[in-house]
DNA sequence: CAGATCGGTAACCGTTAGGTTACCAATGTG
DNA sequence: CACATTGGTAACCTAACGGTTACCGATCTG
């Protein structure tokens, strides 16, 4: 199961966003949400293949953690939903050209696009 | 259905790429998906009650087109789980005012904006 | 060792999701 | 008007989802 079908479940992303908070064994877990610890346990398997999340075992214990890049599937979607997906240089087609004379001019560092970054007066 | 789960089914997904790219028929999108037309027509719908999509009637042709509000509980989802809650994503950037403004003027159903905020006394 | 705790898995079950075909209303066009 | 086109909906079916209880192994602890 993809990130995006594990996500559809409310009782998964509960789950998700509790582990951002701090990691945490499965009987914590099934404590906080009123269904039994078996679905949990499988909720937490499936956020597991999803890549969503991880565990370290501890003695007969298993500590659940967020795994961040599992989100980068549907982080990626979102952007690649934006009106302009590329870099607009038109706004700062006045700038454009003496960035790139500046880079040019200086051609120590790499510099190269930082864009308005750097302003010093 | 939410738009958490709306964005579960890859087809879904689809449509919501290409509507990304300029409105579309229900019969162009149904000629590009390779399912029938009634499944396109309820994908649709599904995507509709998740205000991820709206549609303009023009004479008996129907002209659905993404609605980018409806990606904002998704959005602010995947922004309340960063490490530091600072608006420095520049993943969401877009996203962001639209974000801010959905959630003001939707707030029905369940939107699942409050995160896990309210602290447990 | 005996027993409690932690956690995964299997079996079962009701509900829902997503596909199909068939049908219907509404609108454009010869 | 006759008919094609567009698109929504209903009925139906299969597969999967998500819950439960029961059971098992593994690990701490008295």
């Amino acid at each position: 199961m993809d990130a995006f079908a594990a996500l559809a479940d409310p009782v998964r992303r509960d789950l998700v966003s509790r582990l951002a908070n701090g990691s945490a064994r499965v009987v914590d877990l099934a404590g906080e949400h009123a269904i039994s610890r078996p679905a949990i346990s499988r909720h937490l398997r499936v956020l597991g293949e999803a890549g969503l999340v991880a565990a370290d075992d501890v003695g007969r214990e298993r500590h659940y953690r967020l795994e961040r890049t599992g989100l980068a599937p549907v982080a990626d979607y979102l952007a690649a939903l934006e009106p302009q997906p590329r870099f607009d240089d038109s706004v700062l087609d006045g700038l454009d050209l003496e960035v790139r004379r500046a880079v040019r001019d200086r051609t120590g560092t790499d510099a190269i696009i930082h864009t308005t970054t750097e302003e010093t007066a």
